[in-house]
DNA sequence: ATGAAAGTTGAACCATGTTTCAACTTGGTG
DNA sequence: CACCAAGTTGAAACATGGTTCAACTTTCAT
């Protein structure tokens, strides 16, 4: 007001923000490199020319959009966390009940990470480069279980002391069969792996009682 | 036989292998120091001097016992990896049945974990730079499982079909665990956890049925 | 058309940290 | 006591790769 004239206030915000549909593309085809770079080699093998060169840019262009290595990591960090929350959340959220929802969101996510190996990668890796972020998406993830399951267990979906340690089993579980049966390798259908982590959240690994045996 | 002729083969086995007993103590001093600062600061952010400082012994003294820094975590990895079977094995053994002796071995591993949090870290770091060591980890403590689960089941303390993804399903929910209630936060009675845990891997999430309801 | 803002370029700078090596010390053996 | 293998040392060579920057090009509003 005082010392500008212009409508457009000059800000010094250095922002790295792009201003233009040129610099918005060229940025996407970095993050987007990134993401494949970092997938592929990991943080530390890869480099920002590595980056550039996938996304067909000069090097100095990486520093018009992002500050450093770290934090276009960062950056991709948040995306991965919230695409997978996006993509699984509605799909529990569609099943009849908690326990049906768990499986279908389980197959959803196998299906997910079969489909984006690089993406569990860089969550994974998060633990180290940014432990900070990954940290704060398995809380957030959760956190959003906690909730679900209380929910669920007003509705005698599921057992009335669901808390805090049951979401961290679940999770942990996803997490396990996602790099075993997602990543590492597809040998397995999976509906099948889906179904009977699903017996163990219903049943748990006691023998079938009153069967007879 | 043809070409030597003392007794001890002159080999040109450029062995690392300490010879005396200064040298044992000198590799020993190294590899805990490496311990000390993989833990403490990760991988990369490490440094061979970082770790011959700590040891008290000159820098050149590393490639007396090793031929680099992947190799000393190398070493460390599988130090550890046998460390925790060797730590939480036995604790299961002694268990009346097989479900108690997972809660039990929870319990051990939970105390474990907050003992030794740096090996935690060391072990899960080995996904990104030691990748083949990791998935051996994982998959040792598995076949282990799974073999242990099968027996529990012939004697009926466990449903008769539990396979690879049973066990796959129960690691990763003690690994979770022990991330958040070992490494992360000690807010927790580990009795407490392992307790609801185990009451998972019996009963499932299902709500208590015949209780009325 | 034209000027300025936005974007692009890649060589050079720089920091960091691994690995090598030749001189030196230690400790035990004949 | 002399000798030698084993061990120790840390300065210097070397490699890598992140970050900077000043010149250049594109875009677009006036």
């Amino acid at each position: 007001m005082a010392s500008d004239s212009g409508k457009n206030a000059t800000i010094t915000v250095t922002d790295k923000t792009p201003r233009t549909d040129r610099g918005r593309r060229t940025s996407r085809a970095i993050l987007d490199a990134a993401a494949v770079e970092f997938g592929e080699k990991g943080f530390h093998e890869s480099s920002i020319v590595g980056i550039t060169t996938r996304a067909g840019v000069a090097l100095g262009s990486f520093y018009t959009y992002f500050d450093s290595k770290d934090s276009v990591f960062r950056a991709l960090v948040q995306d991965m966390s919230a695409q997978v929350r996006t993509t699984i959340g509605p799909v529990i959220q569609e099943a009849p009940d908690r326990l049906a929802g768990e499986e279908l969101g389980l197959g959803a996510f196998l299906a997910f990470v079969r489909e984006h190996k690089e993406l569990y990668r860089i969550i994974d890796e998060a633990e180290f480069v940014d432990p900070a972020s990954y940290r704060a998406h398995y809380e957030n993830t959760v956190a959003g279980y906690v909730t679900s399951l209380q929910n669920a267990a007003t509705r005698g979906e599921v057992r009335d002391d669901v808390e805090e340690v049951h979401a961290w089993a679940i999770v942990g579980m996803n997490v396990f069969l996602g790099l075993r049966y997602g990543v590492w390798s597809d040998d397995r259908a999976i509906a099948d792996v889906a179904r009977i982590a699903n017996i163990i959240l219903r049943e748990g690994l006691a023998p079938k009682q009153g069967i007879g045996q």
